[in-house]
RNA sequence: GUCUCCUUAGUCUAGCGGUCUAGGACCUCGCCCUCUCACGGCGGUAACACGGGUUCAAAUCCCGUAGGAGACGCCA
């Protein structure tokens, strides 16, 4: 039986960074055993879903190079097979219509609230013969209410729940539309999916959608429920902890390559193993190592990871990635530069917006100082930059890095002060900061003229 | 409240009864490198939730307790 698996997100919102781990252990397992990765887009809720909100799944996926088998499925399509499936269950007396109202659910539910007792609705109009005129009745399964389901959970391992939890879900609402319970296993059904893997909020549901497997005489499939991911206070990862969408961390120049990396890392491992490529997972994802409990997210980790996957990238592809974070256009020159200066660069950064701002030196001039330069704008700096700006325009100082080094080194030797201090304010005049890549190999990429030119602006 | 699940350092985790004076990574701290900041190198602090068993032996198995999470919709 070959494997079929399925990433099924609502775009009922933007793609959040926990789906983004889900759809990767799917596609991973997918990947490991030679199978198929099915996407399902679960747009049953139309007030909510957006057409943005899909395009915007699409666009992740592609950018972490997570690629589908097939064509999307739209639940939305299906709903007509959905209603069908439902009408079958009745006729075969798995179903039955329900007439009661959501205020009368809603009083029930309170009565039971009150006495501290779970709600679980009472099957009124199970056996029900006769229809009720002028109601809009919903479609309700006729739940087992004895014995118990157990499933072989990928993660969680055996789990059983007595049935007599179990209420008669409601299968098609009083509008007639299918819930998301009753589409799910038909689609699961339809696609021929194998494994349903997906985050353990849905553990629960699990065995009231295998009643509606079992109502149907189908195949129930495996199920692997992986633990959600929660921000750094151990809530559920929310906007409030920062960023919660996928997006967001490809707008803040989180590389797809290190966000695979970490969410692979984050509840699943391979001994001591922490940098792992994309061929390595898919050789040694399993679900054996998926841990059970919940994880909490961690930026610094995942920056860490970022700066490692910058570093490790060519010059070339760095400049090709950062251009859409400029919000200008670069010419020749300054990518000429900024790919000169990229090993510099690189090792200081942790994000890519990191470094485009690190790279505005081989851009422009600093448009304003940083508050610590004014330390380096003495009379005795100002002086010694202006002795140095000589010495670079008379061509007795070098352009080369390393030699203009020591000549710097000597000439600071020679006036009885330090290196740092003429480094430090030179690096003032040209990056108007503190930080930065060394002053000579900045001016090695500059040149001359524009050196003396951010001397004098200085 | 009911049901289900979870519990190794601040965080992610290794560990599947003896090899654990508990390993790795991030964070943090110190040192080295050094024109700054990084990168890199070296080193340090820091954990088996608690209480009972089982066993010659328990982080590892069992039972409680505590804490945490999720699910209990005509949302998905």
């Amino acid at each position: 039986m070959t494997v079929r698996v399925r990433f099924a997100p609502s775009p009922t919102g933007v793609l959040h960074i926990g789906s983004v781990r889900t759809a990767l252990f799917n596609w991973l397992f997918a990947r490991h055993n030679n199978g198929e990765f099915c996407l399902r887009i679960e747009d049953t809720d139309k007030l909510r879903s957006t057409e943005e909100n899909t395009q915007l799944i699409f666009k992740i996926l592609e950018w972490l190079k997570i690629d589908w088998d097939g064509d999307p499925v739209i639940q939305s399509s299906r709903i007509e097979r959905h209603k069908e499936v439902a009408h079958e269950l009745v006729r075969q007396g798995k179903a039955y219509y329900c007439y009661c109202s959501p205020e009368e659910l809603a009083i029930k539910k309170e009565e039971c609230l009150k006495k501290g007792q779970p709600y679980k609705y009472d099957g009124k109009c199970r056996n029900l013969k006769e229809p009720l005129p002028e109601i809009n009745p919903v479609i309700r399964l006729k739940a087992s209410t004895i014995g118990d389901t157990s499933i072989n959970d990928l993660v969680q391992g055996k789990v059983t729940v007595h049935n007599s939890q179990m209420d008669d879900l409601v299968l098609l609402r009083s509008d007639g539309t299918p819930t998301y319970m009753l589409s799910v296993v038909v689609d699961d059904h339809d696609m021929g999916i194998t494994h349903v893997i997906r985050g353990d909020d849905h553990l629960t549901n699990t065995f009231r959608q295998i009643q509606i497997f079992e109502a149907c005489s189908w195949k129930v499939p495996v199920f692997g429920h992986i633990p959600l991911i929660y921000g750094s206070d151990g809530a559920k990862l929310s906007k409030r902890h920062g960023a919660a969408s996928a997006i967001d961390y490809m707008r803040l120049g989180y590389l797809p390559e290190a966000i695979s990396n970490y969410l692979l890392r984050l509840g699943w491992s391979h001994g001591d193993e922490e940098i792992i490529s994309r061929e390595d997972a898919i050789k040694w994802f399993n679900f054996a190592n998926v841990g059970k409990s919940p994880s909490r997210f961690d930026i610094a980790k995942l920056q860490n990871l970022n700066g490692h996957y910058i570093r490790e990238r060519s010059n070339e592809s760095l400049l090709e990635y950062m251009l859409p974070f400029f919000n200008f256009e670069l010419t020749d020159r300054d990518k000429s530069r900024i790919l000169k200066g990229m090993d510099g660069l690189k090792a200081r950064a942790k994000t890519i917006v990191e470094l485009v701002k690190s790279a505005m030196v081989y851009v422009q001039a600093p448009t304003s100082y940083d508050e610590k330069c004014k330390k380096y704008q003495t009379e005795l700096h100002k002086s010694l930059l202006k002795d140095v700006a000589n010495k670079l325009e008379t061509g007795e100082f070098s352009c080369e890095e390393e030699t203009l080094c020591n000549q710097v080194r000597f000439y600071a030797d020679s006036k009885g002060v330090k290196l740092v201090e003429i480094a430090q304010a030179m690096r003032s005049a040209l990056c108007g900061c503190l930080t930065s890549p060394s002053v000579f190999e900045i001016i090695s990429i500059l040149g001359v003229e524009e050196t003396i030119k951010r001397f004098k602006k200085f």
